[in-house]
DNA sequence: CGAATGTTTGAGGATGCTCAAGGGATGTGG
DNA sequence: CCACATCCCTTGAGCATCCTCAAACATTCG
């Protein structure tokens, strides 16, 4: 996640700007790795293809955030990356910036906290997975686009889900009838409202209190 | 993970080692950041207390791998770092990492590439953690550690588990019965042999298929 | 040596998956 | 514009995996 003073900074750096229409490509997996990329607008989701030919989707991306950094080891990107919807898309050399980053100050350091940031979010993400129940996880997940979206100064009570219910349940490692399960049963507690894709959180404090770390029971 | 060329050189920059004894702590959770760590020897394991009081394992940390990592964009470390047994740490200073990173060509490289692994490590775990059963994910568990021993030059088909059961439980989102079961059945497989918590790999073709993305039969 | 911690095994039960089916939305070609 | 295919979402019923609870034994440590 970049400030968006941050990310116009970027952009004076490197003038590059890509738009993807859904369904449409950033990168595909095995692509040689040249760039990252700052989300505009829009969003997009990254996924391997396990040997069994199924998605395994690893993450959602939004606007403001970077998407990329996990192939800055190898040559080529380790994912697929996919517009959800039609986006707006910055991209970033990133030998130039790794040249940039040790004359600028600052911009070296920004980039050590974005991949930073990465890993721990990650950390959080994988408790979820192995502690969390399918309530626990499903009202956590959406308490982490709430809090994604309001730091973008979008409204964090209210937004669209811009990706399917078998994507939620394939990230979250739930079966997409189990999804649709726990949409009926939160909006039934009054904890949510959900129009098709367009989610309302009317319950915040309790939404918050399901997705914290599991009392069970 | 770095090359044990890297570690010295790191080691020639800042020679500032440290010796934790089993049960001690490298840091805890809410410590001001000020260093990252390299292992030299021993094993750590990374976790966080959830507002229930319960201990969240989020890595485990063998010899030539760094520690800290996610603390670089905040002022304090997100979680507790322990020493599984006895263990030699090299603490490296952020702040003198990141001014050296300016001047040497390849340093900063480095640290970027070990935040990326990082990253991409965590997005395999989170899929093993989301898609794979019991059976699988112990096994790639297991795989994951031999590969990991292996490109540090030791035996990757037989080591010391210097975590609990429990801990394997704890960090791979199962009961602690249920490590014990498939400890028990993997063995009557053929796959490994354990002596209390000495594993050697008996059939690593079969535990790397076993591993590898769940064909769900 | 007693206490705490770690490991194993068994029995029962709950959570979430699989399979099945129907309806709604979207898109494409005739 | 309609017919048809495809994708997405929902709901129900049965079942499997893995958790919980319980107990016994081993090991470590003060």
């Amino acid at each position: 996640m970049l400030a968006e003073s941050e990310i116009e900074h970027l952009e004076n750096i490197v003038q590059r700007k890509k738009i993807l229409k859904k369904g449409e490509f950033l990168y595909h997996a095995g692509d040689h790795f040249e760039a990252i990329h700052a989300i505009r607008s829009g969003s997009l989701k990254s996924y391997t293809i396990s040997s069994d030919g199924t998605e395994q989707i690893t993450g959602f991306h939004l606007p403001g955030e970077i998407v990329g950094l996990n192939a800055i080891s190898h040559s080529t990107y380790p994912s697929f990356a996919k517009a959800l919807e039609t986006s707006l898309v910055c991209t970033i050399p990133f030998d130039k910036l790794e040249t940039l980053s040790r004359d600028i100050p600052g911009l070296q350091k920004q980039i050590f906290h974005v991949m930073s940031n990465e890993i721990r979010d990650e950390q959080n993400l994988m408790m979820l997975l192995s502690k969390k129940n399918a309530d626990e996880r499903f009202a956590a997940f959406i308490m982490n686009l709430s809090a994604r979206y309001g730091r973008r100064g979008l409204s964090s009570k209210e937004f669209q889900l811009t990706m399917t219910r078998s994507d939620i349940g394939n990230y979250l490692g739930l079966a997409v009838e189990t999804v649709s399960r726990l949409v009926t049963r939160l909006q039934g507690n009054g904890l949510i409202g959900i129009q098709d894709r367009y989610i309302q959180i009317t319950d915040m404090d309790g939404l918050s209190a399901l997705a914290g770390t599991s009392c069970h029971h």
